[in-house]
DNA sequence: CGTGACATTGAACCGCGTCAACCTCGGTGG
DNA sequence: CCACCGAGGTTGACGCGGTTCAATGTCACG
């Protein structure tokens, strides 16, 4: 899970054209012939858990388009304690602010091993001048990201803490893999649901006793999908 | 406060060109010239307080712009009770989900009376296409819903109620007319914090004793700002 | 003057935060 | 190879903050 270094890696200019993502990118509305005749000064940059991607607060030039890992994005409050406000995952874009000329709006951290396509600023400008299209693509990751915030807060912001668990479980189950979810640290969830960790610790102590879900070892579970339902809808 | 009808009343077609907010407007980058001439679709719409904006799920075809008023956004959860999302004011514009093919994903509902300009989906599309930089102007506007987002959820939504409602009332505050604060009904607030209406009403009354509110009657507040941003930084 | 909607207040209960002890497990060094 | 160490997870006891339910107060409006 944790290696040594904390800062990114770099691991050299990527190829737009044949990546593995191109399908779900941001570039997507561009032919892939003129991808690839284009060379484009993008970046490919690794970063290991418990790395930041870039600070709140921080003047950028680039976005982040994550191609797959797992990141969260935080806020502080004036008195020290923070909070998780979104995850991102394969295919998000991350700073998305700075095409707009804010400062970062989070502090973005790597949660596991997080593979990055770091794309600057004026590319997306100077592309968007040949490619109208990819304002449509802009637009609708920002309408996402305010859909996914508002979510988050009915969510996971809202009712009782076995409630907020209960939702957290069924929004991070992998859709594909049925019924199975890997949880993150006690401390993250707390951080999620406005909460502490002793009390995630203990409620998720409870839902294994009653039977909602099943710990499978390294913070993997198989959910009981009907009883969290029952459950998320408590309170 | 509140009037008879439910429903907005209709009140002709708008003059972009001499619109009072122009200048904070969507089309503020289209010419006022230009703009004289087009004869654009765009209806001018009131609501009183309590009054219905337009519903979430429900299949949109326009945005619309605030002119003046107070509007809250609300979502539900399955178990019934709802939680306001954000507040929308003067130069806001609501539904941008619409350009994006998405059904509208709150319920707007007006707060006090509220005068909008209801502007077709379509016109929206049509004038990014002579210009562009509308374009920039909604990712702006989306870009500014994220950020609102993701600061009510730390701000309003996280720490002891106590410290939210001075937030709140900061949050609130009318910065020209200095320290001064209209508050919402007490279950709107409940709504806001995500709180009981009993516990926000204690916490007012005891802000009151404690010199950091002056009531002033009618929901009008004078605020000790110092004492509010010391309460708003606790827990 | 009566009525209904909303705000306030009280009292009892309990969910959750807090503090502290203990456990578990993977990594490190002798 | 094993014993130690430290970080993070778990559990317990206790008290406070906030919910709940119910009664009462207040004000705008018919």
């Amino acid at each position: 899970m944790k290696k040594s270094g904390i800062v990114g890696n770099w691991h050299g200019m990527v190829h737009c054209e044949s990546c593995s993502i191109h399908q779900a990118a941001l570039f997507s509305v561009i032919p892939i012939e003129n991808l690839a005749e284009m060379r484009l000064p993008i970046e490919d940059i690794q970063f290991n858990a418990g790395a930041s991607i870039y600070d709140i607060g921080c003047e950028g030039s680039a976005i982040f388009t994550i191609r797959s890992g797992l990141v969260k994005l935080s806020r502080f409050l004036p008195n020290g304690s923070y909070r998780i406000v979104r995850l991102a995952r394969h295919g998000s874009v991350l700073g998305l602010e700075t095409l707009l000329g804010s400062p970062y709006e989070h502090t973005a951290t790597a949660l596991s091993p997080t593979f990055t396509c770091r794309i600057p600023r004026d590319i997306v400008y100077e592309l968007a001048l040949s490619y109208q299209e990819l304002y449509q693509q802009i637009m609708q990751r920002l309408c996402d990201s305010v859909h996914q915030a508002d979510e988050w807060l009915t969510l996971l912001a809202t009712g009782s803490i076995r409630a907020r668990i209960a939702r957290l479980f069924l929004y991070l189950e992998d859709k594909p893999h049925n019924s199975l979810c890997t949880l993150l640290g006690r401390e993250d969830i707390a951080a999620i649901l406005g909460t502490t960790p002793e009390t995630t610790s203990r409620i998720i102590a409870d839902l294994k006793r009653s039977g909602a879900i099943h710990h499978l070892g390294l913070n993997r579970f198989r959910c009981n999908i009907q009883m969290l339902h029952t459950i998320a809808k408590e309170s």
